[in-house]
DNA sequence: ACTGGACTTGAACGGTCGTTCAATATATAT
DNA sequence: ATATATATTGAACGACCGTTCAAGTCCAGT
């Protein structure tokens, strides 16, 4: 068969997640990316067709590993609604050192017009993935006797993403303290429940 | 003295937040702009400076019309906390034909980096403007007695910034219904006062 | 050891970017 | 009417964009 690959997948994925997450899609250049992620045009473009490709690869691996990390949560967290606190929680203040402040997939819906259609309908039904666990967890909640019955899991669950995005986005635009913004996340996440 | 100008500045910033907004500041190039506001390169550099000259404008004229906004709705009601509701309603509902349907402000922060450090930290200074604006009502509310006393106006107004940031990402993210989004808005805005 | 095919390399392509500036046009002051 | 100062024009600049591909490299199969 011949040459073999050299470089390991997984790793160039994440590089090039952390890349666009904090830069954005249009202001990241194939050659910054070549840069972070130590290949040539060719190997590239062999591997994921263009800048969109490999964009798309990054927005999956994103969402996954936000999945991956409630998940985390729920398997550590007996109860469904403190799994979904500290989720909220871990978002928002831990990560400073992340890429950026906000959202990966809410940068890009944010960014990207029709010229784009395909990438911004991948973030937004990624982002519809995320909710849609999000009301599960709800539901257990309701299963568990923890969360009123009456509530609807779907409809917390909108209001928690859209508390998750205006809280990063707030964090984005404001640098508050630790304690503010802890203050504020955990005042937000009692008015759903 | 010599020749006069041409062009109505107010008619060419409006025009050129139209087209930022949209697309945001790296996807609108200068030949995007020549067409939309009508101007050669020459013209437009001799009035602006440069591409970041023109788009602080844009912010500080969409920062201007945000707060002209609130206080046209601050006037036409009797209770601060009507005037409130009335303007997160229209910024949420109402703007499927503006040019985004996010916050122009929160794409710019959400969109640059340190590149360009001086146009991120104008975005943020605009946005903790209306923010200030959102506490003098609160506090207007208290002084009517409309809103307990008890309360932080400017803890609601953080809280308030948060909401109408997450609930026009969402609004993005998710084509739903006008009656799904005003009763999420409601909601939200319930949970505040 | 050799060979064939998969993988990598990096120079180069046409296009577009933000910006400049000499040339031209135009309205006022004399 | 002419001179003068300001405004406008649009071709052109060097840099960088995303992408291609011929040439080189390397390893499995024989």
């Amino acid at each position: 068969m011949a040459n073999t690959v050299k470089y390991d997948r997984q790793d160039v994925i994440q590089k090039a997640t952390d890349l666009f997450w904090e830069k954005g899609f249009h202001a990241t250049s194939m050659r910054n990316l070549q840069e972070a992620i130590d290949m040539r045009p060719g190997s590239i473009y062999a591997s994921f067709g263009s800048k969109e490709g490999l964009f798309k690869e990054t927005l999956q691996h994103y969402a996954d590993a936000s999945l991956a990390l409630l998940k985390s949560f729920a398997e550590a967290n007996e109860s469904p609604l403190d799994a979904l606190r500290e989720f909220l929680m871990s978002v928002v203040i831990h990560q400073k050192q992340a890429p950026s402040n906000m959202c990966m997939l809410v940068k890009t819906i944010s960014e990207l017009t029709d010229d784009n259609a395909e990438l911004l309908a991948d973030a937004k039904q990624l982002l519809g993935g995320v909710e849609v666990a999000f009301a599960e967890l709800f539901a257990q909640a309701q299963a568990n006797g923890e969360l009123d019955s009456s509530k609807d899991p779907k409809r917390l669950a909108s209001l928690l993403q859209m508390q998750v995005m205006g809280l990063r986005a707030y964090v984005r635009a404001n640098e508050g303290s630790d304690q503010e913004i802890k203050a504020l996340t955990n005042d937000a996440f009692a008015s759903l429940v």
